[in-house]
DNA sequence: TGATGATATGTTTGCTGAAACATATCGACA
DNA sequence: TGTCGATATGTTTCAGCAAACATATCATCA
């Protein structure tokens, strides 16, 4: 982890939202192929994973995971097209929203204390 | 509030950041001269506001709030030149992001459900 | 004395982690 | 060929706990 970094989230509404963890969460699910999984590779519970999940289905017009009990493995999760799409166009707004904004970063960070070790 | 917006946090290190909440913690000492003042117009508790400005203050290499207990009125804070450009360059690079992303979030907001009414 | 900053304390909320249950496929075995 | 158990994950519930909160109290200074 370097910093400085920026977390931004997109409000939608007013418990609607998309940021770095939903985004991550996602990726994972794409790598992973599953939910559990991915929560687990994020130290977050499971609970709260399939919680994030059902946010962000109900909050497009098509949902981004498609689950599936049973079968191979004995379940799955996938992104679906949307959910592909939606990710790929939150990570190109963290792009030009990082470039953008590096002048500024560097003339804040100017002001900040000197720290000796950042873990 | 008008949807969407953007919540933008910089984070300089483990516990170091700044984002809405304090930006807008700062504006309000800025504007009524009290910690207390600024805190009760955001709904905070006093203890929340008072641990606020000792995070900032200790975030940077000069202080960004003076206060001072006792004195006409009992007491007060101010922003200290730091303070006013900390905030300042927080204000410009909202401003930027939301420029730069302002085309992306476009696409992105042709994915989400028709709200019939956001309050 | 009055207004505010500083500090201490009790309460509540939200989250986590574990456990129980549901679901569906594969492989073993008679 | 057919049935059953093993398996791995999604779904749901619940008690325990840590972090955050509001409230109350003390300190300070004109």
């Amino acid at each position: 982890m370097d910093y400085p970094r920026l977390r931004i989230r997109i409000v939608f509404g007013h418990a609607e939202m998309i940021g770095p963890g939903k985004a991550e969460l996602l990726q994972r699910i794409a790598q992973t192929g599953s939910i559990a999984a991915a929560g687990r590779e994020m130290g977050m519970s499971y609970r709260r994973a399939w919680e994030l999940v059902g946010t962000l289905n109900a909050m497009f017009r098509d949902p981004l995971v498609d689950s599936t009990r049973g079968g191979p493995g004995g379940g799955g999760a996938v992104l679906t097209d949307a959910g592909q799409k939606v990710l790929g166009l939150y990570r190109a707004f963290e792009q030009d929203v990082a470039t953008a904004g590096a002048a500024r970063l560097e003339a804040l960070q100017a002001f900040r204390r000197d720290i000796p070790r950042e873990k």
